[in-house]
DNA sequence: ATTAATTGGTTTCATATGTAACTATTATGC
DNA sequence: GCATAATAGTTACATATGAAACCAATTAAT
């Protein structure tokens, strides 16, 4: 039996739904910070990396946070000038710098931490505990899944 | 009892997450559709809005896919450079026009849905029927519930 | 050792996107 | 009817992002 006459329901279709959801959380969250703090997404990100995983180089921070070196160096650019993060050359390999928040850095850092999990708990109210957990537990799945998708066919 | 102490564990923050997952599999679709067609991911979205909901003017177009009207008008300016939509300016009221697939933009319509619903459908194979539905209602229920968060406070 | 290949990171260029200003047209207030 | 406001859509500018070229330092190969 051949396939039935296909339709596309946009607001149907999971990879738009997703799309969508993502960009609303994720610009919910940034206007708590973006204006107090001028920071960019991607600056908050690299300092939640660092804020959370001592001494990191650049490319470290980028396999933390799925952001490619690019990014990261800009990222990190910016926040050297405004001295929120420090930058060592390492020694033994003078093409790597390990890269770790400043005492303001940190400052920011603790201020901002309470914000977003703030937001995040407000956000999960959307839900009971179990299906947080259920929630937690599918979103790993697909995003695993769309992994394999990419890496193989 | 005063707070515990707070940390930011980035990878297990939904709004990162949701974020990563979004972007994972928008990037996979795109690559489906970008090269054999030349499309953007927002060109291809008002090619959809357009090919479920015959005669839209731009800002129904937004409307239905979450997208603002400068973005609208940028797509449709290119997908009407390409002859893949056609613009008639309504009579009643000269400042809307009414966008629709040309007969190309049918075509090609027609043969991007197939490859967007194959990959959904390989996406959903990391999840079971029950779980499917399970994601879909929690999702909503995310979504809608961050729409309130953003308009309140 | 000397060249070639790799890696960490930055810079450049071209494109994408968001905000605000602008044009044209229609609706509203008096 | 005329000034004002509102709406549909485009354009302009400033910033963000991605791909590729690039530089510097290290490693591998002969």
């Amino acid at each position: 039996m051949p396939n039935a006459l296909q339709a596309l329901e946009l607001e149907n279709f999971l990879p738009y739904r997703l799309s969508v959801l993502a960009q609303l959380v994720s610009e919910s969250l940034h206007d708590l910070y973006a204006e107090p703090f001028g920071l960019s997404v991607t600056q908050w990100r690299v300092m939640a990396a660092l804020g959370r995983f001592a001494p990191l180089t650049a490319s470290e921070v980028g396999q933390r946070i799925v952001m490619d070196k690019v990014a990261v160096s800009r990222a990190v650019a910016g926040l050297l000038k405004r001295g929120l993060v420090e930058r060592a050359t390492d020694l033994t390999d003078r093409r790597r710098a390990s890269l770790r928040l400043s005492a303001r850095g940190r400052a920011m850092h603790a201020r901002i931490v309470p914000l977003a999990l703030g937001y995040e708990e407000r956000l999960y109210k959307a839900l009971g505990g179990e299906e947080r957990r259920a929630f937690d537990t599918l979103s790993d799945r697909l995003f695993a899944h769309a992994k394999g998708l990419r890496d193989s066919p």
